[in-house]
DNA sequence: CAGTGAGCGAGCTTCCGCTTGACTT
C-alpha cells in the first residue's frame, strides 16, 4: 500500500504524474467535480444566508467510493488545477472523504514536468478557503439567477424547457443584436478602379495592378473616367520601398484553437474539443481546456533545438507570451504538441490534421519574424488628377511563414495578393492593357460563427475553455439560434471596362447574402432576449460577467463576505423576479403586417402555441381567423404582408403522378408534399410555395428507394424488423430499438438471436428512450 | 406523423463549470 495519496482532476494527467513520482505514491482521478448542488432542486437555503445543500453527483459515486478507502490508509495530497474551481474541487473532497482542512496537503503545478511536480511537492500549503469561497458564490449566483428566469420564461412564452443564464443568455444576445444589425444596414456602392500595366523588364513584358487613388459613387463618374483615360499617357511619379516584419501568432488556447479549426479544417467548436481530447488522452498534446499561452520551459527549450536543428539559427526566436485576458485563470500551459520533435502522429484524419496545425502554431510561436519589403508605386495620369497606386509585397526572409500563418474571419475575396512588383523607377511610362470599374458594394458586419462567437465572448470575460463548446450547443439545442441554411441571394452589378480603345459596360451577378453555417437568431431567441434585456437589463449587461468577477475576486481576497455579496445581488434581482412573472403580461411579439386586400381584415405575425405565425382577421369576429405557419427561414420580425398572404396558397396543388395528386404544404415537421396516402419530407433548398411536378416526382421516386434500402431483414410473427438507421442497422420491435452487437451480421440474424437481443438489452434500450423522448413535447 | 393557434386543470422544465465515457435511430 502506497503511503501517499495524489488525486488529480484528469485521469490522463494521473497517468503522467504517477510515472514521475513513483511507488510512493498512488494518483487518482477526482474526474472534475464530485459534489454540486442538487440537479432538480435549487438547492439554496435563501432564508439561512443562502446555505448551499451539496450532493454526491450520481455519476461519482463510485470514484468517491475509491477514493474514500484509500485516503484512510494514506496521507492525501489535493493537486487540482490551480484555480477558483480546482480550489473548491479539493475543497469538496476534503469534506466528503472527511479530511481535516488545517492538515491537508494542496499542491499545485501548471505544468505536469518532473522539476514541476517535485518542487510543487517540497511546498504544500493550506487549502485557501476564500478562493473556495469566491467559487460557492460563483455556483450559488449562477443556480439562482438560471432557476429564476427559467420559470419566468416558461410562464411568459408559455414554452416548457426554456431557459436563461447568465452566459447563454448574453451569447443570444450577441447573435439576436448582430441580426438587427445587419437589416438595417443599407448597402451603398462604389465603384473602384484597376488598371492592368505592363512594362519591358529585361526584355520581357511584365504586368501589374495598380488601383485607382479614389472610388466613384456613380456610374456616369466612372464612365467618363475610363473614357478620359483613352487618349492618355501614364508616368511613374514616386516610388517608396519600406522594410516591414510580421511576428507569429501565440500558442493556441482552447478559444483560439477553436477559431483556427474553424476557419482552416471547417470544424465545428464541439468537433475542435472532440478531436483535441482525443489528442490529449493519446498523450499527443497538452491539456485542451485552457486560457493560457504560457509554454513551459522545458516545452520552449526542446522546440528551440528543434527548430535549429531542423530549420537553421537564424529560424528560431525564442518568445514568452503573456496573457492579454484579464478573465484568465492560467492553470495551464497553452495546447501544445507533448513532444515538438513529432511534427506529426498517427491517428484518425481528422486527429491527423488537428495535430498539424497545433505543432505549426506552437513551433511557428517560437520562430523568428518574417522580414518583408513593401513597395509603393505612384502612376500619374495625363489626363486626370488622380493617381493609380500599384503595392507589391516581397518577402525578404520567411522566417515562421515557414510553416503557419493564422487565418482571419473576413471574407478574403478582395484581398489580392499583393505580390512582387516589376522593378519600376520614376520617370518610367507603362502602357496600359486594361482598366476596369467594378461596382462594389459596402458589406454589413458578418454573423457570428460558433468559434466567432466564442471569441466575442471571450473578450467579454463570459463563460470558461470548458464550457465555450456546451454553450454554443445548449443555445441552439434550445431553438435559440440556428445554424443558417439559406443560400446568398443573386445581385446585379456593373463592370465597366477600357480596352483597345473603347469603354464597355456590361451588367454581372453576383450571390451575396449567404448565411450558410453562421449563426442567426429564432423568432424565440429574438423574443427572449427582448424580453430578458427589457425586464432583467442587469444581467443581459455585456459588462455583467466583468462587474461580478471583481467581486468574487474581493471574496477571495478576503476583503467581503460571499453571503454578503450574493445577498446584495439577490434581493433586487428577486423583486424583479417576482414583479415580472405577476404582470399579467405575454410575450407573443405580435406585430401588425397591415390589412388583407380583399377582406380588409388585419394581418399579424406572432408567435404561437405551435410556433411563428399569420393570423388572419381577429378572434372577437363573427368568422375566425384563419392561420399559416411561417416557413423556416422566414422570422415575425422581417416577414412582409406579401410574404405572409402567400403563406396562405398552401396546401398547393402541384400536379398528380401515377393517377394520384400531389400537394404540397407545411406540417408540423416541416415543409412536405403529399402522394395519395404517401408524405415525403422537402429539402432545405425546397420551397413549397414553388416546388413544380418534377421535383416533387423525383423526391418521390427517392423516397421509395431510400425506404427500400432500409429495410434488412423482418420476423413480421413477432414484429420484428431489422432496418437501417442512421447510426447503422438496428433491430425494431413494435416501437422499441434494440442495438445490434458487435460482431453479429445484420442480415443473417436468426429469430433466436433477434428474440436474445430483445430480452437482454431490452430494458436498457426502453429506459433511455423514454428519456430523450421527454425532452421533444 | 404531416391537425392545431392560449392564458383553470397536472406536472414537467432550468443554471455554470470541472471531468469522461455511454449511447443515440
Amino acid at each position: 500500500m502506497a503511503k501517499n495519496l495524489l488525486i488529480v482532476e484528469s485521469p490522463a494527467k494521473a497517468k503522467t504524474i504517477e510515472k514521475i513520482l513513483g511507488s510512493d505514491y498512488v494518483v487518482k482521478s477526482c474526474f472534475g467535480h464530485i459534489r454540486d448542488l442538487p440537479q432538480k432542486a435549487i438547492g439554496v437555503d435563501i432564508k439561512n444566508q443562502f446555505q448551499p445543500e451539496y450532493v454526491v453527483s450520481p455519476d461519482k459515486k463510485d470514484i468517491v467510493k475509491e477514493l474514500s478507502k484509500l485516503a484512510k490508509e494514506a496521507e492525501v495530497w489535493l493537486a487540482t488545477d490551480e484555480d477558483r474551481e480546482g480550489e473548491a474541487i479539493s475543497w469538496h473532497l476534503a469534506e466528503v472523504l472527511h479530511l481535516d482542512i488545517n492538515k491537508t496537503k494542496r499542491i499545485v503545478f501548471n505544468e505536469i514536468t518532473e522539476t514541476a511536480i517535485k518542487k510543487a511537492i517540497q511546498s504544500p500549503r493550506k487549502l485557501d478557503v476564500n478562493l473556495v469561497n469566491a467559487q460557492q458564490a460563483r455556483r450559488i449566483l449562477d443556480r439562482l439567477v438560471g432557476f429564476e428566469l427559467s420559470p419566468v420564461l416558461w410562464r411568459k412564452l408559455n414554452r416548457p424547457s426554456l431557459s436563461a443564464g447568465r452566459v447563454q443568455s448574453v451569447a443570444v444576445r450577441l447573435v439576436v443584436e448582430r441580426e438587427r444589425e445587419i437589416n438595417a444596414f443599407n448597402s451603398e456602392y462604389s465603384y473602384k478602379v484597376v488598371g492592368v500595366f505592363s512594362i519591358e523588364e529585361k526584355g520581357k513584358e511584365k504586368s501589374f495592378k495598380a488601383e485607382l487613388s479614389r472610388k466613384f459613387e456613380k456610374k456616369e463618374e466612372a464612365e467618363q473616367f475610363l473614357k478620359d483615360c483613352i487618349p492618355a499617357s501614364y508616368k511613374v511619379s514616386d516610388i517608396q520601398v519600406k522594410p516591414a516584419s510580421k511576428s507569429p501568432a501565440p500558442p493556441f488556447t482552447t478559444s483560439t484553437l477553436q477559431q483556427e479549426a474553424s476557419r482552416k479544417l471547417g470544424f465545428s467548436v464541439k468537433k475542435t474539443m472532440m478531436v483535441a481530447q482525443k489528442l490529449y488522452e493519446s498523450g499527443k498534446i497538452t491539456y485542451m481546456r485552457t486560457d493560457s499561452v504560457n509554454l513551459s520551459d522545458l516545452a520552449i527549450n526542446s522546440i528551440k533545438s528543434m527548430i535549429k536543428e531542423r530549420f537553421g539559427d537564424e529560424y528560431s526566436h525564442v518568445r514568452q507570451y503573456v496573457t492579454k485576458n484579464a478573465s484568465a485563470q492560467e492553470a495551464h500551459e497553452a495546447i501544445r504538441p507533448t513532444y515538438a520533435q513529432n511534427d506529426s502522429i498517427d491517428g484518425s484524419k481528422d486527429e491527423e490534421r488537428l495535430y498539424d496545425l497545433i505543432w505549426k502554431r506552437t513551433v511557428a510561436s517560437q520562430m523568428s519574424n518574417a522580414k518583408l519589403e513593401r513597395t509603393i508605386a505612384q502612376i500619374d495620369i495625363s489626363t486626370r488628377k488622380e493617381q493609380f497606386i500599384a503595392e507589391g509585397e516581397v518577402i525578404k526572409f520567411e522566417g515562421f511563414l515557414k510553416l503557419y500563418l493564422e487565418s482571419t474571419d473576413e471574407e478574403s475575396e478582395d484581398e489580392e495578393q499583393s505580390g512582387m512588383l516589376p522593378a519600376l523607377s520614376v520617370g518610367q511610362s507603362p502602357t496600359i492593357q486594361t482598366i476596369t470599374a467594378t461596382q462594389k458594394f459596402s458589406k454589413p458586419p458578418g454573423r457570428y460563427t460558433e468559434a466567432s462567437l466564442v471569441k466575442k465572448l471571450e473578450e467579454l470575460g463570459i463563460g470558461r475553455p470548458s464550457t465555450y463548446a456546451p454553450t454554443i450547443s445548449t443555445i441552439q439545442d434550445r431553438g435559440y439560434v440556428e445554424k443558417g441554411q439559406r443560400e446568398g441571394q443573386k445581385r446585379d452589378y456593373n463592370v465597366l471596362t477600357l480596352k483597345n480603345g473603347t469603354v464597355t459596360v456590361k451588367a454581372l451577378q453576383e450571390v451575396t447574402g449567404s448565411v450558410k453555417g453562421q449563426l442567426v437568431p429564432t423568432d424565440i431567441g429574438s423574443l427572449v432576449t427582448d424580453f430578458l434585456t427589457d425586464q432583467f437589463n442587469k444581467v443581459m449587461d455585456y459588462k455583467f460577467t466583468a462587474n461580478i468577477e471583481k467581486e468574487f475576486d474581493s471574496i477571495a481576497d478576503g476583503k467581503v463576505e460571499w453571503e454578503k455579496m450574493i445577498g446584495n445581488f439577490y434581493q433586487p434581482f428577486h423583486e424583479n423576479v417576482e414583479s415580472s412573472i405577476n404582470s399579467k403580461v405575454y410575450v407573443t411579439g405580435e406585430r401588425q403586417l397591415g390589412v388583407h386586400p380583399a377582406s380588409n381584415k388585419p394581418v399579424t405575425a406572432r408567435l404561437g402555441k405551435f410556433g411563428p405565425m399569420i393570423q388572419v382577421g381577429s378572434s372577437e369576429d363573427e368568422t375566425k381567423p384563419t392561420y399559416a405557419k411561417l416557413l423556416s427561414g422566414q422570422s415575425i420580425e422581417t416577414i412582409t404582408l406579401e410574404e405572409a398572404l402567400a403563406l396562405f396558397n398552401l396546401p398547393r396543388l402541384v400536379g398528380s403522378f401515377e393517377d394520384k395528386e400531389i400537394k404540397a404544404n407545411n406540417g408540423r415537421f416541416g415543409p412536405y408534399i403529399q402522394h395519395g396516402t404517401a408524405f415525403v419530407s422537402l429539402k432545405r433548398e425546397d420551397d413549397p410555395l414553388t416546388v413544380d411536378l418534377d421535383r416533387a416526382i423525383e423526391l418521390i421516386l427517392e423516397k421509395r428507394t431510400a425506404d427500400a434500402n432500409k429495410f434488412i431483414a423482418e420476423f413480421p410473427e413477432h414484429a420484428i424488423q431489422i432496418l437501417n438507421g442512421r447510426f447503422g442497422p438496428y433491430l425494431k420491435q413494435g416501437k422499441n430499438n434494440f442495438k445490434i452487437p458487435k460482431g453479429k451480421q445484420p442480415d443473417k440474424l436468426t429469430l433466436e438471436e433477434c428474440l436474445e437481443i430483445i430480452s437482454t438489452g431490452g430494458k436498457d434500450s426502453a429506459t433511455t428512450k423514454k428519456k430523450t423522448t421527454k425532452f421533444k413535447k
